[in-house]
DNA sequence: TTCCATGTTCCGCA
DNA sequence: TTGCGGAACATGGA
């Protein structure tokens, strides 16, 4: 599920089994995950390193191999899977990184729609993108993302997925920030209050910290999240209304009809 | 069989 | 210039 708070969970795992491992193999099982690179170069640049440090950046992960980082995006059905017999290496194993402790990393994703590639530097892959802040860094500040909203036209939900305006929000958390804070996803961005974009910054961090650390403890998100009723005609926990269906920015989405406005 | 899917990119149009 | 709709990508799962 690669939104923000999943590629978290993702960068976290990584760090707990791969940091420090010498890599003894790479098995590209199948090309057509890889970015730019070319799988020669891939292997070459990684076998005989071992990462030292990771990083993410919204939906994008970047492990230290110096001088080269890994890079992942995970698409819409990317996940990683450590292990340790051959038996349990995942059905879409796209990619599989070998360590001398007989352990293997997978890079698994179904639909294909991920990317695993090489990049020099993660500020310039970052600058390049046009990548806006990170939701749960410090450069998120009130300020810019009141300016934004000032200058932009659309639907609010679209401002909320657009990777350049913030990095990291996906159609589902889009959804989920939107519900909490009662403003219907059609709604246009001049006709937010002031009240109510900073309850949608405040929104927007508090949903994704929230899901983080109760991943961390193995616990799904509250019974209160939209994302347990992401279907037509289902009752809206805050309000009793009934959970309707649209498409906006090109996505489905869900929303409480009574209670978003 | 048909519809839908947590993402990104590209094209055409207003 | 900005934003949006639609299609494409590849592969299931319900």
């Amino acid at each position: 599920m690669p939104e923000l708070p999943e590629v978290e969970i993702y960068a976290r795992y990584f760090a707990r089994h791969a940091l420090g491992q010498p890599i003894s193999g790479i098995d590209v099982r199948d090309e057509r995950i890889l970015g730019k690179v070319r799988k020669r170069k891939f292997v070459e640049s990684l076998v005989g390193k071992a990462f030292k440090s990771v990083r993410r950046h919204g939906k994008n992960f970047f492990a230290d191999a110096g001088p080269a980082w890994l890079y992942l995006h995970f698409g819409m059905t990317g996940d990683l899977v450590y292990y340790r017999k051959a038996i349990e290496r995942p059905q879409f194993a796209r990619v599989v990184f070998d360590f001398e402790n007989g352990a293997h990393l997978a890079y698994d994703d179904m639909r294909l729609f991920g990317v695993v590639d090489l990049v020099d530097d993660p500020d310039a892959f970052i600058a390049e993108r046009r990548l806006g802040p990170d939701p749960l860094t410090d450069s998120f500040r009130l300020r810019d993302f009141q300016r934004i909203v000032e200058r932009r036209r659309g639907a609010v939900k679209s401002l909320l997925m657009s990777q350049d305006i913030i990095a990291g929000i996906g159609n589902l958390y889009a959804d989920e920030a939107l519900y909490q804070t009662s403003i219907h996803p059609q709604r246009g961005v001049d006709r937010l209050s002031s009240a109510e974009v900073k309850a949608l910054f405040t929104a927007v961090r508090r949903i994704l910290r929230e899901t983080i650390l109760r991943a961390e403890r193995g616990l799904d998100r509250p019974p209160r999240y939209l994302i347990h009723r992401r279907e037509e005609g289902e009752r809206c926990p805050l309000c009793g209304g009934t959970i309707r269906r649209t498409v906006v920015f090109g996505r489905t989405t869900y929303y409480c009809g009574k209670h978003q406005r």
